[in-house]
DNA sequence: GCGAGTTACCGGTGGC
DNA sequence: TGCCACCGGTAACTC
């Protein structure tokens, strides 16, 4: 399940290896066309498989950035930019190899969706086992209105004072802080692993409506989520079932988190507890969190 | 036009 | 061994 700090590892992974490549060929997988033909948008969203390897052929990337858990790869041809947006869903890994046969995990192999054959020779490869990822070929980001709607990043040094002038608007005063806090228009990239440890870490139950918390503790909070990507981030993200980083490594981040998947509470020993809030599982410690 | 609520998208995993 | 419910980030749809 990739969140911000695995993203993050992955962004910066590809950028020495794919800045200034030039895509010789596209090819998308026979999933994603007979899932077309169904009337469906496996993977790839808003375009015809066709359209989309045409367009994409000859696109020379000039950079590649993240932004919340979207991978940015900008890209120009015939000196006009394009972005090309990459989500990874719960199962979504890019790979840089010199053929394909190099993914040698069995299920990463058997669900590769989009296979890019560089100019120079070598393979940028997209795979996806549950196909929850999305790969969006824009003109420009405003092009896809949510991507435009995101709260700044995090570690932008408005980013707080956004939060908290978001969690008072009406249609979040009277959610759960979770949820809030979750939302991608309110704080970028808090995932469930990462809203669950912060929480646990400020002692906040994660029902409590956000009208229930003083502007002090939402600060502390902020500044709680802050330090739990930073961490994840250094320690190379969590892998929680199917995160690989492009070399196909896992993250150690996973033996640090204090109440995610947690069946005891670390500072009180007491059982954890379980409830969905806005659709998510969440874990919490009933001792602990008020 | 906007917001709240619902559905769609999936295969690996673990419990029985 | 085999079946089946469960899981979840986001967009798109409905009301």
């Amino acid at each position: 399940m990739p969140e911000l700090p695995e993203v993050e590892g992955v962004v910066q992974a590809l950028k020495p290896k794919m800045e200034g490549r030039t895509i010789q060929q596209v090819q998308l997988s026979e999933v994603i066309r007979f899932s077309f033909g169904e009337g469906k948008q496996c993977i790839v969203k808003q375009a015809e498989p066709d359209a989309f390897e045409m367009s994409l052929t000859q696109m020379t990337i000039t950079k590649i950035e993240r932004r919340a858990k979207y991978i940015f790869f900008h890209m120009r041809k015939e000196n006009v930019p394009y972005v090309l947006v990459s989500h990874l869903g719960m199962t979504g890994a890019w790979f840089v190899v010199n053929s394909p046969e190099e993914i040698n995990e069995a299920k990463f192999q058997k669900h590769i969706h989009a296979t890019f054959k560089m100019a120079d020779g070598g393979f940028l490869i997209y795979s996806d086992i549950r196909r929850f990822g999305e790969l969006r070929f824009l003109e420009k980001i405003e092009d896809h209105t949510p991507l435009t709607k995101m709260a700044p990043e995090p570690f932008d040094e408005i980013a707080c004072d956004y939060f908290i002038a978001q969690s008072k608007l009406p249609k979040y005063e009277n959610k759960s802080v979770k949820e809030v806090i979750m939302d991608g228009q309110v704080i970028s990239g808090c995932g469930n692993i990462y809203a669950t440890e912060a929480l646990f870490a400020q002692k906040i139950h994660p029902a409590r409506k956000m009208n229930r918390i003083s502007e002090k503790r939402k600060r502390a909070l902020f500044e709680a989520i802050v330090t739990v990507l930073r961490q994840s981030i250094n320690a190379g993200g969590s892998t929680i079932s199917d995160y690989r980083n492009i070399n196909g490594e896992a993250g150690s981040m996973q033996n640090r988190l204090q109440m995610y998947g947690k069946k005891m509470c670390p500072v009180c020993d007491t059982a954890t507890s379980q409830m969905t809030i806005g659709g998510r599982t969440s874990v919490f410690c009933p001792n602990c969190q008020h």
